[in-house]
RNA sequence: GGCCCGUUCGUCUAUCGGUUAGGACGCCAGGUUUUCAUCCUGGAAAGAGGGGUUCGACUCCCCUACGGGCUACCA
């Protein structure tokens, strides 16, 4: 039998790295065990509809190579793939389990609902509607069925299951093991709603049989209703697909599970991808689609030694349920960036050169020396942005901020940045210049380290950055001797 | 409240009855004859609690506590 797994998001919005680790779990088994990975839209609940997410769901697995086999877009042999477009299978099927006596038709009202939820609430129980007070309500069971008939033209009704009381109903999840829940605690659950759409659950198993699924991973937030979904199988006498909850990412401080606006509040993506005007994306604070997908990985699953960086492909194939975790896990954007960074550190320069952020120094420099900048500063790079905020200070002077010089002042700027126009007059090459410096420096019995730093600081504004020397021989002769000439104007100018 | 699931350093985790409980991020200290950083070395840091089972329990069982999820005509 070919394993067949599938992705069932809902168009409610952006794709959040909950959904997108799920997504990735699914592809990893799929090819692991030389599968297929199905993309299906799940948009049974038209208020909730977000136009634009479709679009951005695809996007975003495809950004992290994540391109399922069979989907809305990429077509195959069991669509359709968005679930508003099988409405008629549904249908078809749902009618089967009335038949069968495993559903029913329901005709109650919102308020009366809403006033046996709270008459229970008042009796300190919890309202479940199902055998032990079906009959009390407007339902195909308590009508004649001359009049349920008569009703169904006329009311709005919807259908539900009819659980059988007092069994035990046992499931398997493959990561958790048996499952076994009372069916009294389990209620008679709406499958097909008043507007003629399915709710989850039923549209759920409908199409996992009929899309051949076999097996479901999901997040661990459907583990109450997998009980739910093996009466639903067992009701249409189908053969249960395997099934597999992954634990939830959690906030990074604080309770509950990670949430679209966490990331706002705490200053990290939460989004593979810029949605709207406000939401950046992991790819716009700048990572790389692998070592987002390599962090992910490792947030529910290891591969039971040190390893932590892991390719796509090298997921593939080591991928395992048993590396599976059944804990929830907090969300560590300080652990993704550092993975980040070991990803920028593989790229080769010219790679880098390529990006978005690293191209920009073409608009100023050779490739040869852009090449050159970016070998020096590469080490420093957590995110893609740092290449701006570390490539800039070539192309742009400093333009010495507002207290820079404060704990310089008492340290001879001037007579060190005199000196070094001399110095750096004679040459600019390698280990002359910093042969002069030293050796100047002794002489004159000031610190090697004040001197660099009143140095540093006329040349780039500031006191952190890359090997300082290499800077200089990048900038060449001039730039260096006009830079250091604006910055004794500059002390020159405090002193007034 | 009810139901389900879970619980090893601050965080992600290894351990599948016998270990000085290992690694990684982060943090701290030192080093790389110049700062921030990179890099290297070192350090602090954990089995929720209580009962069992066993010669022996982080590991198996039970209880409690805590955490998480679900409890919609949302998924």
């Amino acid at each position: 039998m070919t394993t067949r797994v599938r992705f069932a998001p809902s168009p409610t919005g952006p794709l959040h790295i909950g959904g997108l680790r799920t997504a990735l779990f699914n592809y990893l088994f799929a090819k692991k065990n030389n599968g297929v990975f199905i993309l299906r839209v799940e948009d049974t609940d038209q208020h909730r509809y977000v136009e634009g997410s479709e679009e951005y769901i695809q996007k975003a697995l495809e950004w992290c190579h994540l391109v399922p086999d069979e989907g809305p877009v990429s077509g195959g042999d069991f669509g359709p793939y968005r679930q508003s477009e099988r409405k008629q299978i549904y249908q078809k099927h749902i009618e089967l389990l009335v038949e069968r006596g495993k559903a029913y038709y329901a005709f109650d009202s919102n308020e009366a609902l809403d006033q046996a939820r709270k008459d229970a609430d008042g009796q300190g129980n919890t309202f479940r509607y199902g055998a032990s007070n079906r009959m009390n309500f407007r339902n195909s069971l308590t009508l004649e069925a001359e009049e349920t008939k008569n009703l169904l033209g006329k009311e709005p009704f919807v259908i539900r299951l009819k659980v059988e009381p007092n069994k035990e109903v046992v499931a398997q999840d493959d990561i958790r093991g048996t499952i076994r829940v009372e069916s009294n605690n389990i209620d008679d659950k709406i499958l097909m709603k008043s507007d003629g759409m399915p709710t989850y659950h039923f549209a759920n198993v409908v199409d996992d049989h009929l899309m051949q699924i076999s097996c479901v991973i999901r997040g661990e937030e459907w583990l109450p209703s997998l009980p739910l979904h093996q009466l639903i199988y067992d009701a249409f006498g189908w053969e249960t697909p395997q099934f597999m909850h992954l634990p939830l990412i959690l906030k990074p401080k604080g309770k509950g599970k990670l949430s679209k606006r966490d990331g706002e509040k705490e200053g990290f993506p939460v989004f593979p991808l810029q949605w709207g005007e406000g939401l950046v994306g992991f790819k716009e604070r700048g990572f790389l689609p692998e070592a987002l997908i390599n962090y992910l990985a490792l947030l529910g699953w290891n591969p039971g030694n040190d390893q932590e960086l892991f390719s796509l492909e090298a997921l593939e194939n080591t991928i395992d349920l048993s590396g599976v975790q059944k804990g929830g896990a907090r969300f560590d954007f300080e652990k993704a960036k550092w993975i980040n960074h070991q990803y920028l550190q593989n790229s080769t320069e010219q790679q880098l050169l390529e990006t978005e952020e690293g191209s920009k120094l073409l608009d100023h420099f050779d490739t040869e020396t852009a090449v050159k900048i970016i070998a020096l500063i590469k080490d420093r790079l957590y995110l893609l942005e740092d290449l701006k905020t570390e490539t800039q200070l070539f192309y742009q002077e400093p333009d010495y901020a507002h207290g820079v010089w404060d704990k310089l002042l008492q340290k001879q700027p001037l007579k060190i940045l005199g000196q070094l126009d001399h110095i750096i007059a004679d040459g600019l090459d390698g280990n002359a210049l910093k042969e002069a410096c030293f050796a100047w420096s002794k002489e004159n019995e000031i610190p090697f380290g004040v001197l660099m730093q009143s140095f540093r600081i006329a040349i780039v504004g500031k006191l952190a950055g890359p090997d300082l020397l290499t800077i200089c021989e990048i900038l060449g002769k001039s730039v260096t001797l006009k830079r250091i000439e604006k910055a004794k104007l500059s002390i020159i100018n405090l002193n007034l």
